[in-house]
DNA sequence: CCCACGACCTGTGGGC
DNA sequence: TGCCCACAGGTCGTGG
């Protein structure tokens, strides 16, 4: 489910509660997402104190007081409320997602400051782990991620390298975390898009003109949609509660059978299936 | 190494 | 109204 944008929101909702609090409870109510959960994992939370709340990627990173990291991964459906202190004080102020089902809440924090985090996640593809916080890069779901598509490392001259003699279509190529951190489906196709790129087109054989192109429709979709408080489409809410809103700026993500809405452009979005997942594009503006 | 595909799990929306 | 199937924001493992 979430991507960048989405994860970004979420930690940034989390940290005025969570960044900086000690943990007075840890309770898992089951013990796998969709890993086990580490050994003795409430045990070793309760009575640490968080320093901080980043982001890597889709990751949402914890590191502990007492040398451990906690990492989490939202998977399709995870999602994170707030009750007690630091919960919305002004309900109504904004649409708010239904909420979550209790039978899917599987994991919680309690606050010294009086605060519950639960993690809630039907499909339970999301995953947690505990690990040392000074070996964290070589952790192995962290080690091979590219690089933050926000970030400076991100730009033409990177992608041309990492794209060198791939033959596999660029839609594919974008969604893979090695090359590139964070990006999801919904993503990808608008990016690819804003730089009037055919998702079936050979990576390797995109120019580097084009390329800048994809790397300024890729920072520019991401920090729209987190402006926007990322998307909502099924079960994504921010933790505290509030639907996201980037969903009703979709160029081409769902919009298949409408018109492009590139300008003086009269074609229509199409629906096509890459890697068993669809791809939405306009066959017209995007070569 | 590259790549396509199925698997994981539950819920929902659309079509009939 | 009710049922069934297709599909969903992600990632991993397998097999060619």
């Amino acid at each position: 489910m979430p991507e960048l944008p989405e994860v970004e929101t979420v930690r940034r909702g989390l940290e005025p509660v969570l960044a900086g609090a000690r943990l007075r409870r840890a309770v898992t109510r089951r013990s796998d997402l969709r890993f086990p959960l580490p050994v003795r994992f409430a045990e070793r939370l309760t009575g640490r104190r968080i320093s901080s709340l980043s982001r890597r990627g889709k990751y949402i990173l914890a590191p502990l007081d007492g040398g451990e990291t906690l990492i989490m991964h939202l998977g399709m459906s995870g999602r994170f409320e707030i009750a007690g202190p630091g919960a919305p004080q002004r309900p109504g102020a904004f649409v708010r997602a239904q909420p979550p089902d209790p039978r899917h809440a599987h994991v919680f924090f309690e606050t010294d400051g009086g605060a519950r985090v639960t993690f809630y996640d039907p499909r339970r593809f999301g995953y947690m782990d505990l690990a040392s916080s000074a070996g964290l890069d070589d952790h192995p779901w962290l080690e091979g991620l590219g690089p933050e598509p926000l970030g400076a490392d991100f730009h033409a001259g990177y992608l041309a390298d990492a794209f060198a003699a791939r033959r596999q279509a660029i839609k594919t190529v974008m969604l893979d975390q090695r090359i590139v951190a964070g990006l999801g489906n919904i993503y990808v196709c608008e990016a690819l898009f804003r730089a009037k790129l055919s998702p079936s087109r050979a990576a390797g054989a995109v120019s580097r003109r084009r390329l800048a192109g994809l790397v300024e429709g890729v920072r520019a979709v991401l920090a729209e949609a987190i402006e926007a408080g990322g998307s909502t489409l099924r079960d994504y809410a921010t933790a505290d509660g509030a639907l996201g809103y980037f969903q009703h700026s979709f160029a081409v993500y769902g919009r298949q059978g409408e018109p492009c809405l590139r300008p003086g452009c009269a074609g229509r979005i199409g629906r096509t299936v890459q890697g068993g997942r669809s791809t939405f594009a306009c066959g017209v503006c995007q070569r």
